[in-house]
DNA sequence: CACAATTTGGAGCGTATGCTCCAAAAACCA
DNA sequence: TGGTTTTTGGAGCATACGCTCCAAATTGTG
């Protein structure tokens, strides 16, 4: 054992030294690019010496190792699409309103992203022995996403929008959806497929809208005996 | 350029040769077994040696490529999978009743075999440069669940148990949760967590159900304006 | 400028990995 | 039984891979 400096918190500095001639937060934006096209496993670390054009002793004195790297990456990661997604559905005052703009926006995601998929939940996919960070990080975030879509439920209840029975049930109906539709895309659906897939979930959220004369449930009034 | 035979297409034999010492299916099931815990890329052929109890010589005999024997395996996986699954609702004459009843047998599936996910899925999430057969077998899969859900569907409409319009989205809604469940099992979710999933999809179902003086449709008639 | 501190380039180390090769073994057939 | 064909065990090859090491480079400080 070396004495080695834990490079995920580096001491301040006493003295002065050679400058870091990269940002580290672009250096993360291209690891998250390699791993997410070509999964932590059959990334090496020369195709990340040469997306991110530094060499191996830069790449481990910032990281420490190629694990750490993709635990940085994920945070990174995470953090940008929970801005993007999670957090505008966390923030508005709608109820199914906030539900469908939730799904538009992860539909144009997942499209534009085509056919990565959430690097999460591929990292999670890759060896069930190893323990990953990558899957602590997925089940808080199931969680969380899983709170803020119950919440907008709620909220539809609160303004009578929605009647108010089995609110986690939808919650985790729409939660299973949003994974099925990574999946999706990285098992290589089409553009077509997946807008199809948005469409659909967004109509069984108009269907638990009430009193729109449009919607379902008027048809399924008008059809009971 | 050595001339091999095509290892998966054994001609017939001329004249006799020692013979295999093991049984090929029996094979496929442990290298099932190997790829759907550790993943393709994670698995080394000495780990497939040790699991199977065959020696490299014998592997590359009969398979051709750790790839092959790979497809091999999914194909073996799959029907498996289908056998279990997929032909029941398509051969049923039920309607939501078959809906209900499938996904009951998936949630056990992917209970008993937590947390592994879907070896067919899990391949595919691994690289997404490769080409793997894997992905075309799994776009055919989608397709073929696709209808059968939708079918279902549309016995219930027959049936007068269920509204007739947007049948397809149902369908894609129910392929999505599909897809949800086993990358949610794959990625960490508790067999609670799973077991609740389950029963939010078929407690949609339920709702979708027209005629049923405990489903929602009831309520939803009562709290119209 | 000398010195301490830190990063950088890149050679390269030890092991892992997919696969091959070949002699020995084990079957059928004449 | 001798001949032919195929499988089996296992040594081993060529490369890939994660990571280390160290001299040179580059900064601030006294």
């Amino acid at each position: 054992m070396r004495p080695t400096r834990n490079p995920s918190r580096p001491h301040r500095r006493r003295t002065a030294g050679r400058p870091r001639s990269f940002d580290r937060d672009k250096v993360l934006d291209g690891a998250v690019e390699v791993f997410w096209e070509r999964g932590y496993r059959s990334t090496t670390t020369r195709d990340l010496e040469a997306a991110l054009g530094l060499a191996p002793s830069s790449i481990y004195n910032t990281f420490g190792s190629k694990r750490e790297l993709l635990n940085a990456a994920l945070e990174r990661y995470e953090r940008q699409v929970t801005d993007r997604l999670v957090t505008p559905l966390e923030t508005s005052t709608d109820g199914l309103a906030a539900l469908t703009e939730f799904f538009t926006a992860l539909g144009r995601w997942i499209v534009d992203h085509r056919p990565r998929g959430c690097l999460l939940i591929n990292t999670t996919s890759e060896d069930v022995r190893v323990k990953t960070v990558g899957m602590e990080r997925a089940s808080q975030y199931r969680l969380r996403l899983r709170r803020a879509l119950q919440r907008a439920i709620k909220r539809s209840v609160a303004a009578g929008d929605s009647y108010g029975d089995h609110v986690g049930s939808r919650a985790d109906l729409l939660l299973g959806f949003v994974l099925g539709l990574n999946v999706a895309s990285r098992a290589g659906a089409s553009t077509a497929e997946l807008e199809r897939m948005v469409r659909a979930v967004r109509k069984q959220i108009d269907d638990w809208q009430l009193d729109k004369s449009t919607s379902r449930s008027f048809t399924h009034f008008r059809k009971s005996p």
